[in-house]
Formats: structure tokens, sequence, C-alpha cells
DNA sequence: CGATCGGTAATTGTGTACGATCGCAAACGA
DNA sequence: TCGTTTGCGATCGTACACAATTACCGATCG
């Protein structure tokens, strides 16, 4: 592996975890001193995550590690939901039937776990879950589609919804899941972009009106990076 | 100017008015020496334009310029319509008197240049059409969605498209633009994304459908690069 | 007391050398 | 003749040194 991209991956893994705050100045010589390697590599990581919105730089004052506001948060969901409906209206038309099978078993065992009380099991969950809409993603063949889609949905926040969702809200995400298998199934595209726009809408929603009044910690839990 | 983006600006520049061929492998040290700088910001040129698609770059092998075929075309059309009615909508309830205004002067200068049988005249038009749909992204508010626009739009065959239209095409997309004031104006975002996916789809049917048998060379002629 | 104008230090931007890696072709053996 | 291997050349990946630019802070003046 590049040093480069162990750089961006080690960077990116800070940020996603919570270890940089937002707001966070980044220097180029610390971070190569931290990473044992040289500025270079860490200059063209740096570039990387600030393409993806990480990160905004400004000349000779470091990269300051992004800050998301509710307003943000809410474009984002709009944006997925917009882009990830357009993927699964293109998957319905051109899915396989074996992974509409690997599909099928992800929401079982989705199921399995559905109660879902440790933290390991919403892990879990939140694993397949990612699983699973990468599925969608990979079957609406389109590379460009599938690169937007992945940078909104890599973002902090986005990747760790589970970990907000209550029983009502797992039960009908559960539902969705196997709603939107039934319309690729049948190849309807309308059907399947439908569903997949309430489901991500339906997670948008639940971050945004914050209304949940337990550990009330937005701290990310990580997911496995889904790249 | 930095002189990374000097560098960026002008391989971006060959590639996108056809100087350049897709295929075409770009070596670092040569572009270098082309552009009398060293090979840091070339660097950093090639991995933006990486990024954006424009270059495909394999370790030890250079970068090549990306090729693309019909169904690239159609992917990126598709995906224009979607993110530019998005666009629209979310203009629809926060744009300004001002920019309404302005939108109205622009089409009422496409319209004086409406006969265009000249090249000359088909560039003022194209560079009036990239202001109006810049006015509408920029009305919409969202700089996430508005950089993911500028990806698909700045591509070389789409920002050429109305050097492919004929007469009952320019004909109708002055109606649209029309229309879409008028969406905007009342404030009704479904009608405004309607109208909007509409035009980008009409733009996308003249492009794929190259039944057009006149000049029938689909030769780049360069748009000012709206970023 | 506030603002403006320096100077200094920190940080990024660029040039270049060197090492690592890979593709390609020629030579060798089966 | 064909497959394999080995060596060379080309190209990128990384490190480091230096230049340029800017931010920050303190001092001075109104």
């Amino acid at each position: 592996m590049k040093s480069a991209d162990a750089a961006y991956d080690a960077i990116r893994l800070q940020i996603l975890s919570g270890s940089v705050t937002p707001g966070t100045r980044l220097i180029e010589a610390d971070l190569a001193r931290d990473l044992q390697t040289s500025r270079t590599p860490i200059r063209e990581a740096l570039r990387r995550l600030e393409a993806e919105g990480l990160l905004e730089v400004s000349p000779h004052r470091g990269a300051r590690v992004s800050e998301w506001t509710l307003e943000d948060l809410r474009e984002i969901y709009d944006l997925r939901s917009a882009l990830e409906s357009m993927a699964a209206e293109r998957a319905a038309i051109r899915i396989s039937e074996e992974t509409l099978a690997e599909l099928v078993a992800l929401c079982d065992e989705m199921d399995g776990q559905a109660p879902a009380r440790t933290s390991a099991s919403r892990d879990r969950i939140s694993a397949l879950n990612n699983r699973y809409h990468d599925l969608v993603r990979e079957a609406a063949a389109s590379p460009r589609l599938n690169t937007m889609i992945q940078s909104v949905v890599q973002l902090p926040l986005v990747s760790a919804t589970f970990h907000r969702y209550r029983a009502p809200d797992m039960q009908r995400s559960a539902n969705q899941h196997r709603e939107l298998i039934e319309a690729l199934r049948v190849g309807d595209g309308q059907w399947a972009g439908a569903v997949m726009r309430a489901h991500v809408l339906a997670a948008k929603a639940t971050l945004v009106k914050p209304d949940i009044a337990d550990g009330s910690d937005i701290a990310v839990g990580l997911d496995a990076p889904n790249s």
C-alpha cells in the first residue's frame, strides 16, 4: 500500500472516529511526524480529504476539520435520498438473482440481531446495513453515481445512524429493506426508488430531530469504512 | 495563482479542448517540462483531475485521459437530470427577485441571438445558457449539490450541447427557460424540478441519438469554463 | 483605549534527488 | 515455436531542502 493511502486512511479514521474534533487545525509537518512519513504523502491525503468535504484548507493556515451544521445534515440527507433512490431505480432493471439472494440473507441476519440491546449488536447491524446498501449501489452499475453516494454516505454522522434508532425505527427500516427487495425482484424501478427515498428520509428524520433523550451524545460510533 | 492551479487549468483545458485525445498517456515529467514547472504541482493537478473523472491513473503507467462511451453519456445525463432538478426545486423556495430579473434578462438576450446561424452566435448562447444554469444552481444554496453538478456538467461533451441543437430544439429550450422562471417565481418546487428534469433529458436525447446528419463532427467547441 | 503598522515565526508551496516498482522486450530453454 | 524468465528502461513514490507567503502578536501612534 502506498504511504499516501496509509496516511489518507489514518487521517480519515481520526476524523470519523472523533479523535480529532471539527475545527481542529491539521498541520502537514505534524501529521508527517506522527505518521512516520514525509510531507508529500500527507499533502496528497489532505487534498483527497478536502475533495471529499471532510477538510477545509486555507493556504498557510492549515487544514481544518469541517464542522457540520444541522442545515448541512439536512442537505446531505436530501442529496442522499435523491442519489440512492436513483441507484435503486437503476438497480431494479439490472440486479441479478444472486444479488437478490444475498440481500435476503442480509435481511435475515439483521432480523436475527433484531433486539440489538448491546452496542456490539448495533455495530453488527450497521455493518450488515452498509453491506446491503453497497449491494444495491453496485447493482445500479454506475461508477459515477456510486462515487457521489459514497461521498455523502461516508460523512461522520451518516454512517452512525443506526446508533440512534429505537425499536420502531429498526422495525420500519427492516420492513423497507424487505419491500425494496420485492420491488427489485419484480423490476419496478419506480417502486424501488420510492422505497429507497422513504428509507433515507426516515433516517434523516431520526437524525435531524434529535428528540431522543437517552444517551444524547452524538459521539460517532465508527462503522467499518465501506469504501 | 498557485503553480498547481495553473497546471490544473492548463491540463484541463487541453483535455476539454480536445488537444489531447482520450486514451493519451500523460507523463508527469513531460507535463512539468511543457508547463515550465516541477513535478510536484503537476502531481496535485493530476490528482484533482482524477477525482473529477477526467483522468484514470494507474501506478507506474501514468495518467490516461478518460474515454466516454455512449453508456457513460446516458448515465451522466441521468445523473445531471436528477441533480439539476433537485437544485431547481431548492431554488424555487430560495431565489431572490434580483436573480429572477437576471434570469429574464438572460432569456431576452438568448432570444435575441435566436437564429444562431454563426458559430460565434452559438458560442454566445452557450455562454448565456451556462450563466443561466449557474444562477439557478447558486440559488439552490447547496455547495455540495453544486459541486456534484459541476463535476458532471464540466465534462467535454456536456457543455457543448448547444452546438448540436437545431431550430426546434433551441425553441423548446428557450420555452423551458421561460417556464422555469415562472415556476421559480411562484415558488413551486415541484414544477421547477419537473421543468428542469425535462430540460436536461431533452438535451440528453439530442446528444445520445446522433441522428443529425449535417456536420456530424462531435468536435468539442470549448465553452468558457464555468467553475 | 483603539487602530494600524511593522517584524517574526510558522506554514505551506515548489524544486529536485533518489529509491522503488512496474511494464516491456529480448533471450533462453523446453 | 512457444512459454518463461530475466534484465533494462521508464515512471512513479517519497524525502528533504529551500523559497514564498501569510498569520499572529506586539509596539507605536492617534
